[in-house]
Order: C-alpha cells, then structure tokens, then sequence
DNA sequence: AATGAATGAGAGTTCATTCAT
DNA sequence: CATGAATGAACTCTCATTCAT
C-alpha cells in the first residue's frame, strides 16, 4: 500500500472491537473500503491494501466477502437506500412540489457529502460486473425517476414552472453530485451556507413565478467542440 | 482487447489514411485513445486494447507517446484548450454578467458533450503521476476561477443577485458536468431543448429580478448520511 | 530461461524443504540468486529464470522480496558482512602490520572464492538504483579504508617499507578481486598453493627488508592507449 | 537515453567531420559506444542511445555495423591489439624477465586508463555470442600466455625467484585490471606515481633476491567465505 | 547513404483469488 | 476462523532489428 491518510486510521480498532459481531465486522469493512476507494479509487485500491489497513489478512477479508465486487455493490447498497430513505420521507410530506424539490435539495446534500453518498455518485460503476452494473444502474435510475415524479408534481400544483422535467431533474442532480467531488467538511465553505444558495439558486430558476427572458437569445458557441482529426 | 464499440471503428482508417502526417497520427491515437478511456475508463484500457483499436502494434504507440500518462495528459490538454478558447471569447464580449453566465453554459455544454471536453470531466485525473495531476488541477483550477469572476461581475454590474460567487460557479459548473455522464448524441433529448432550459433554469435562479422567497424555511433531513460504525 | 548449468540444481531442494521456515526461503532464493547472477550477470537473469530455477512460479518471488534489486542489495549484504566480520577478527589480532596483512590476504582469498564474497566484486553496482549503489559504495569504500589503516599501521610499527597506503591497498585488493574472475575450485591450482604464492609475493613486496632497486627505470610504453579518432 | 555526461560529447562533431571516410565512421562510432558502454555498461546502452549520441538515426548505424555484438567485438579487438603491441615489442628486448615484467607493468597500466584497454577489461564478454565469446576470450587467454612465458623466462634467467608463473601472472595482471575500475584522470593519484609504486610493490614480491619469511605461517581465515542455507 | 516507422519478444511488477494448514 | 504462501493473468514499458522509401 502506498499512502494512508491519517483520516483512515480509526477502523482498525472499530475492526477488533468486533470480534463477536460478524455482521458488524462486515460493516466496519465496508467503511474503511468506501474511504480508501473514495480516496484512491476502487481500481488502485488492492484488496492487500484494505487488509492491512483493517490489520487482518486478505483471506479474512474473503470470510466476509465473496469477491472485491461485492464489497463495492455492498457500499452501492447503503449508499442508495440512505437516498431513497430520504424520498420516502419527502413523498410522504404535503407540501407544494417546489418545497420538496428544496427539502430534496438539502437532504440530498446531506447524503451527498457523507462517505456512502459520495460514493454512490464517485465510484466508477464502470468496474462492477454486467450483473453488478445492472443492478446498481438501476437502483440509480429509480432516484432519478422518483426525483422527476416530485417535479412533474410541482408542475402540477403550479409551483414549478412548465418544463422538462427530465432534464430539470438531470440539472438538480448533476449540481449536487458536483459537490461529491468538491465538498470538504474541513474547507472554508459551511455546510448551511452551501445548503442555502443551492436551494436558492435552483429553486429560483425553477419556481413558476420566478422566470424572466434573457436580453438576448441564448449563445451558441462558435468554437467547435467535437475536435476532428 | 474486450469489447469494442461499432463507434470506435472509424479511426482505423485515420490512422492508416497518415502515412506520411506524422503529427496527424498523433492526433489520431488521441482521438481513438480518448474515445476509448471514456467508454471504459482509463485504468481499464490497456495500450494493447488502444493498439488493437488502431491496427497497429503496442510499441509502434511508444513511438508517438512516451508512455500513458502522456497520451492521457495531451488528451486533457486538448479538452481544457477548448474551454480556454471558450472563456477568451466571452470575456472578450461586451454583456452583462449575467448574459455571459448564459453564454458560459451553452458553450460549455458544447464542449461537454464532445469527446475531449467530456473526457476533462469524466476521467480521473487521480491516475496521473503527481506532475501530472499538478498541470491539469492547475488547469481546471483556474477556469473554476475565471467562471468565478463572471458572476463576480454580473453582481457587480446588478445582473445577477448578490450571492457567493465561489458556490454559484460550483453549483454551474456541477450542473454542467453532469451532462457529460448521461448526455447522449443518440438519444431521445435534443441539445439545443437541454441548453435553452439550462440556460432558463440556471440563470432564472442568479437574476437579481428573480428571486423568491420559499414557503418554508430549508429542510434539514434527518435521516444519517454519515454512517457511523 | 535459456541455460541452467547442473552446478544450479541443488537449491530445487533447499527451497521445497523449508516450506515452514520463512526466513530460510529467503536465504535459499539468495542462494540460487547469486550463482545465477554469477554466472549469467544479474540483467541477463530474469526473475523468472530464477523463480523456475526455484521450482515456483515468479509471484512467489515477490512474496520474499519487493524487487529484483533488493535480492540483489540482499546478496550485497551477505557478501560485505563476511568481509567485514573478517577485518574484525584481524583488527582485534595483536601483530605486526605486515602479519596483519598476510592474514588479510589469506581471509581475503577464502571469502572471494565462495559466492557471496565473488558477487560483492564481480556483480555491477550500476544495476543499481541511486540509494541502493550508495548503500553498497559505502560499504565498499569503508572496507578499503580498513585495509589501507591496516597497512598504515605496518608502516607505522616499521614491518612495511614507506609507500602509498592508499596504492598498495588497491594493488592488494585488485590482485584478490582477480581471482573472483578465474578461480574454480575444481580446477588444477589448490586454494592453498594460491594462497600461499599471493602472501609471499604481495607481502614480499610490501616489506620493509625486501626491497631492491631496478636495474632500469620503469619502461614507458611508447604506443598509445588511448587512441584518438 | 536517460543521461550523458559532457565527456561524451566531443564525438558527434567527429562523426559529421567524417562524411568521406567511411571507415573512420566506424571508428567514431566504436569511440562513441566504448565510452558509453564503459559509463553505463553495454546492456544498458541502447543502439538508439548510441546512434543519438552520434547525432545520428539507429538505421545509419546498422549501416556501419551489422549487429550491436560487433560494435563489441570491434571494440574488444582494438583493445586487445593494443597490448599485443604492447608484448611484441617487449619481447623484442633483451631484459632479465623480471625488467620484463617491469615493463609489463608500466605499459599494461598505459593501456588499462585507456578508453579501449579499460573496455578489454570491464565489459563483460558474457554478452557475446558464443563465437563472439570464444573469439574474445582466446585473445585473453593467448595475452596471459605471453606474460606467463616472460616470467618464466624471467625464472629461467634467475631474475625472479621460482614460483608458478601461471599464479604470479593471473596476480600481476589482477593487480593492474583493478586500476580499470578506480583510476581517474582527474583524481588526486598521478599516473605515474601509481606506476612507480605498483612496479616496485610486484617486482618487489617476485625479485629472486627479496624474498623474506614470514614471522608466522600464512594465516587460515577461519569464518566461513562460503555460506551454507 | 540514410530515415521514419514498425515489430516480436520479453522484462519487471501487480493483483484478485485460492489452498493447505 | 485465520494465515502464509502461491498462482495465472494482465499490464506497462524496452529494445534489437528490419522495412519501405
């Protein structure tokens, strides 16, 4: 193993303090693998290196483990079930579509910028097998639907303005993965502050009563973007 | 090699059509090498698989690059020349802050949904050596910073409503870079449908005529996004 | 691996009988690593070479050792601590410089002439990395410091005629590390014969009562070494 | 081509100085590659570092010679022709062997600071082929011969005291191929002080008339030079 | 006479995974 | 349950050598 930051040191007690709670020693695995992969990407990082970082050998990790992969999709699982835990609780709310867009908005931030939410967002599904890509691909793509579900809805009571809500509900998503790859805890910007003018800003944009026209038709860039030979 | 997309055939023929143009041969590795990381990443495309793609042998790449990374580098290098050439222009540009925040998005949509500015976003630049991850961190730093100073002005001039610049341009930014992972050429959406509503949604959220206050204060999930063991 | 000469063989043994004893698996790969690296130099032996020398498969190697080069610094080691160990015993001896150097002679000839001692003079330090050359430099340098302190000191006690310390030293050296290129023991010389002539020829010329003057000044040799373009 | 020291430089003038004599092309190009394969070794100097040495492509150089083995072996005969010239004209004389020897030792050292005679020396001929290894060690082994028969002519004459030439000879020219690792020009030691010393030291030992007992028989190391597992 | 381009073969190294113990 | 050891397969990179031009 290359590097280790210091962040990752607490797991090899929460390893030990485990020994007679199997199912918890699965769990402490799956934290300190979903903060090396974070850190060096699942790709570099070799099943030695999350061994040694837990202080146990790699067949230990085995016994838990049928392969590297399930390790990911276990991370992919805890990961996706916080984001629908929190739209269950948005669904469930009578509230104008627009509020719980912002509610969305700031718990998906929330999630976001915790390690399993970051690695929903950061980790290449790209590495899982077919099976694997299949099934987290569509746990993704049932956020999606139900986040495009809470738009269509604003547009029906009025408080969002008429629009694609497919591509309303890319934009909304695709802003806050953002942060997954920006966001420190340790950095200068708060978590409140941050929470506050995105849900500020795309709320804005959104709302039925908030639209204005541009002074001019939207700019086409004359540069060309698809480089050929 | 895997698999190989009918998308990546073309450029065999490029290659073979440069004989004599041994710059365009460079250009042509390039093209197939970008195409290739993207569609299944960089750490999973092995120079043979990019050879293969190019109809020739492994060390007849060595003869154009000097390793990966370089092939990698030149490729961000390509991607971020483009959205350079994008900023010039519209900093050049007579406007208000707030219609070069739209000008800003669709041509940086553009760019994005072309395979080298796709491939500035979509690749992880944490393959690189540390040198490298220095130059292109550098690069996207500092077009984080100028994005920045659009909004700056757009405050400054009263376009855009007072409001964090360095969250606003991470918020934009974000929104954007999300095209790269689902934007498809093929698909169902037109670009010119997603740029209009992107350019409405985002900036209708920055006008400084534009903003509403919500209903309700920001919700704060409740739910835990920081697992803890 | 191309050749494997029968004198190789052994070591198959050695590795599979100490299946439970980790730290002799190391000595064993050592073992056959610096007779193959004697006999085919270190670049030309491919871990491969010696891992089938071995009987084991070249990952197995990697278990024992991070790298190529740290079997080789390993065999350096081994090599320098016999040298070192036997300039010890002749610094704690009390005697006559020039006995001191007869010893040296004597213990220099039966360590050059077993593979350890052959490796630390025939294998090249260049294959080295920066840190590891330096390492074994070192070693080497120290070495010829307490050679030439050990004929200071007949100098001093008046059993070696005056002269260069630092020239005899190499002199000395250079004539033993000769015979890690030629000796074998199967051959017709006897390791005692060899002995015996080098002592009295080097310590012959060293002494302080046996020197004579030439009946010419030494010759100049009129052709050119060093021939120009 | 990793590094090349200001001392290689020279020769790419006298490369393109040499359009019209096609052999003293050659001739550059063996002085070129002795240096390199003396700095580096021969294994790790590529023909493609050579050729940029020359200022030249890899494909001229194969003009001139048909393999990189025979840039070796040009380079071995050169050396070796050196110090036959060096024995002819020693022969020719009529010495007591042992100014024989002396002579030897003076002109062997000319020859062994030299570019060529240092080659003859310090690149391993475990490189070459089998012909070109059998070539190569023939010519050494016919140059061991010549010295052995001086100093028995030397025995014969009663110059040098009785011993067996084929040791004294394999020590003598040990004690001078040593100098091919350590000498340089730049160094503290002048050439001829180093000459001086290692005539008197080696004529010293072998003289008939200087020979002297030690106080105690020759010294038995009693550590073990050969390391068993 | 000389070149740009290309290649086959092979090197060192890494890693997910599996046994025997 | 846990471990040390071992492996097959893959990957990046190098190099002597040879064409077509």
């Amino acid at each position: 193993m290359s590097k280790q930051s210091a962040a990752l040191q607490p797991h090899r007690r929460l390893f030990a303090d485990r020994k007679r709670n199997p199912d918890g020693k699965r769990v402490a695995v799956l934290h300190t693998a979903v903060r090396m992969f974070l850190e060096r990407s699942y790709g570099r990082t070799s099943m030695d290196d999350v061994a040694t970082q837990l202080n146990i050998t790699k067949p230990a990790l085995y016994h838990y483990f049928r392969n590297k992969e399930e390790i990911l999709v276990e991370i992919y699982r805890l990961g996706t079930d916080l984001i629908d835990e929190m739209l269950d609780s948005i669904e469930a709310d009578e509230k104008p579509g627009l509020d719980k867009v912002a509610d969305f908005i700031a718990g998906y931030i929330q999630i976001v910028t915790g390690d399993f939410g970051r690695a929903v967002i950061r980790l290449d599904d790209g590495e899982l097998s077919k099976a694997g890509r299949k099934l987290v691909r569509g746990r993704k793509r049932e956020i999606d639907h139900r986040l495009r579900a809470i738009i269509e809805g604003g547009i029906g009571d009025g408080s969002i303005a008429s629009c694609d809500a497919k591509i309303a509900s890319f934009l909304l998503a695709g802003a806050i993965h953002g942060m997954a790859a920006w966001y420190e805890p340790a950095g200068p910007l708060k978590l409140s502050a941050i929470t506050n003018q995105y849900v500020r800003l795309l709320t804005g944009g959104l709302a039925a009563d908030g639209l204005r026209e541009l002074a001019e038709p939207p700019f086409a860039f004359k540069g060309n973007a698809h480089i050929h030979g």
